[in-house]
DNA sequence: GTGAAAAGATTTGCCCTGCC
DNA sequence: GGCAGGGCAAATCTTTTCAC
C-alpha cells in the first residue's frame, strides 16, 4: 500500500482515490473532471491537494498528456483495487448459494409447531441446501424479540401475535384451526361430539409458550364455555401417551393432532362448535429484510407452507365440512401474501 | 527558430454547506 | 456566528502545435 504521511491521514479524502484513478485512465484533467461530474478547476484543486498530501507531482504534463510519475502509477493500481473492493464489498448485492452454503438457520417456533414444520422443511433442505444446519428454539415473547433483533434468530414460524412492532415484518402462510384429540376406542368414538359431552369430559390442557393455546382459551371464555381441566402440562409431546392411556380430551391445533393421529395412538374429532381460526405466519426482523440468505429462507417457507400446500385440508374438511375451509380461505384472498408492512422499504 | 494560436492546467475569489 | 472544506466560474498561466 502506498504510504502517506501519517500526520496527514485524517485529512485524506477518499474521493481522491477516484481522482487519481480517473486521471490515470484519461491522462487529461479536463476529461477526468467530466468523467467524475466535476468542473475542471475543481478537479485540478483536488489534484493539488493530493500532490500536497503525497509530496509528489503525481502527474506531469507532457506532449502525450498528463503522464503519471512512478509513484502515481503504483498509487493508481492500489486505488483501483480499493475501489473495486468497495464496489463489490460495500455496494454490491451479496448472493446466497443454497446448494453450497454451510450456514446455520436458526428458527423459533413452539414445540407444537416443530412437528408440523420441520419434517417437510428438513426434507426440502436435504435436496436444496444439503450442507445447511437448522437450529430450533422455543422462547417467550421478550427474549424472542431480543434474539431476533440481535440476529440470533432468523425466522419465527407459527402464531406470534406479540411480534407486531414496527421492527418486524410478517408473512401469512396459511390459516389454521383446532381439533379434539381422543384415544382410539374412546366412548365418544363414532358419535358426533356434542358441546355438553365436550364440557363434561375431563381435558388435558397444555400451558406452554405456544400462544395458540392461549388464543383458544380466550375463545372459550368469550363464548362463556368452561372446560373441566384434569391435567395441565407444559408440553405437547407427552399428550399422545396421556390421551392414549385415558379418556381425557385434548384440544390442539389441527395439524398437531393430525400428526399425532398419523402415529396411530390417537384419533381426531371435530369440535362441537365452529372453531376459531388463527393465522400461521413467518416473522422476521427488519435488520434481515434485504439479506439474501434470509430472503431465501423466507421464500422456501412461503413455498412449502401455504394454503395450496396445506396437507391437513382433507382432514379439516372431514371434521368440519368444506364450509369452514371455504370461509376462512376466502377472506385472505392472496395466497401467502406478504404483510403490507413487509412491502414497505424500511427506512 | 520564432511567434501566434489553441488547448489544457492552475490559481483566485466567491459561495454553499456542515460543524462547533 | 465563525470557521473549514469543497465546488464553481473566471482569470491567468503553461505547454504544445503549427505556419512561416
Amino acid at each position: 500500500m502506498e504510504t502517506i504521511d501519517k500526520s496527514l491521514d485524517a485529512a485524506f479524502d477518499l474521493n481522491l482515490l477516484r481522482v487519481v484513478v480517473t486521471l490515470g485512465n484519461t491522462r487529461s484533467v479536463t476529461h477526468a473532471a467530466a468523467a467524475l461530474g466535476m468542473s475542471q478547476s475543481g478537479f485540478s484543486s483536488a489534484l493539488a491537494r493530493l500532490r500536497q498530501l503525497c509530496g509528489d507531482p503525481l502527474f506531469v504534463r507532457t506532449a502525450s498528456g498528463m503522464s503519471p510519475t512512478p509513484r502515481a502509477e503504483r498509487m493508481v493500481a492500489t486505488a483501483r483495487s480499493v475501489l473495486a473492493q468497495v464496489a463489490e464489498g460495500v455496494l454490491g448485492q451479496p448472493e446466497f448459494d443454497a446448494a453450497t452454503t454451510r450456514t446455520e438457520f436458526r428458527l423459533a417456533m413452539a414445540d407444537v409447531a416443530e412437528i408440523v414444520f420441520l419434517p417437510r422443511l428438513l426434507r426440502h433442505f436435504q435436496v436444496h441446501a444439503p450442507h445447511a444446519r437448522v437450529v430450533c428454539v422455543t422462547l417467550p415473547n421478550g427474549p424472542l424479540q431480543q434474539a431476533m433483533a440481535s440476529g440470533e434468530i432468523d425466522l419465527a414460524l407459527g402464531y406470534f401475535p406479540d411480534l407486531n412492532a414496527q421492527s418486524f415484518f410478517r408473512q401469512r402462510l396459511y390459516v389454521h384451526t383446532y381439533a379434539c384429540m381422543v384415544r382410539k376406542g374412546h366412548p365418544l368414538e363414532g358419535s358426533r361430539l356434542t358441546q355438553k359431552a365436550y364440557l363434561n369430559h375431563g381435558h388435558a390442557d397444555v400451558a406452554s409458550p405456544a400462544r395458540s393455546n392461549e388464543f383458544f382459551d380466550k375463545f372459550l371464555t368469550r363464548r362463556g364455555l368452561q372446560r373441566r381441566i384434569v391435567l395441565s402440562t407444559q408440553h405437547h409431546m407427552s399428550l399422545p401417551a396421556i390421551i392414549e392411556a385415558t379418556d381425557l380430551l385434548a384440544t390442539v391445533p389441527l395439524a398437531t393432532g393430525a400428526r399425532f393421529a398419523q402415529l396411530g395412538a390417537v384419533q381426531l374429532l371435530g369440535l362441537p362448535f365452529q372453531p376459531p381460526t388463527f393465522a400461521v405466519q413467518a416473522h422476521w426482523h427488519r435488520l434481515v429484510h434485504h439479506d439474501a440468505r434470509n430472503r431465501w429462507l423466507r421464500s422456501q417457507c412461503s413455498d412449502l407452507f401455504n394454503d395450496a400446500t396445506d396437507e391437513w385440508r382433507d382432514i379439516e374438511t372431514a371434521l368440519y365440512g368444506a364450509a369452514l375451509r371455504a370461509r376462512r380461505t376466502q377472506a385472505p384472498k392472496a395466497k401467502a401474501k406478504t404483510d403490507r408492512r413487509a412491502q414497505k422499504q424500511p427506512s
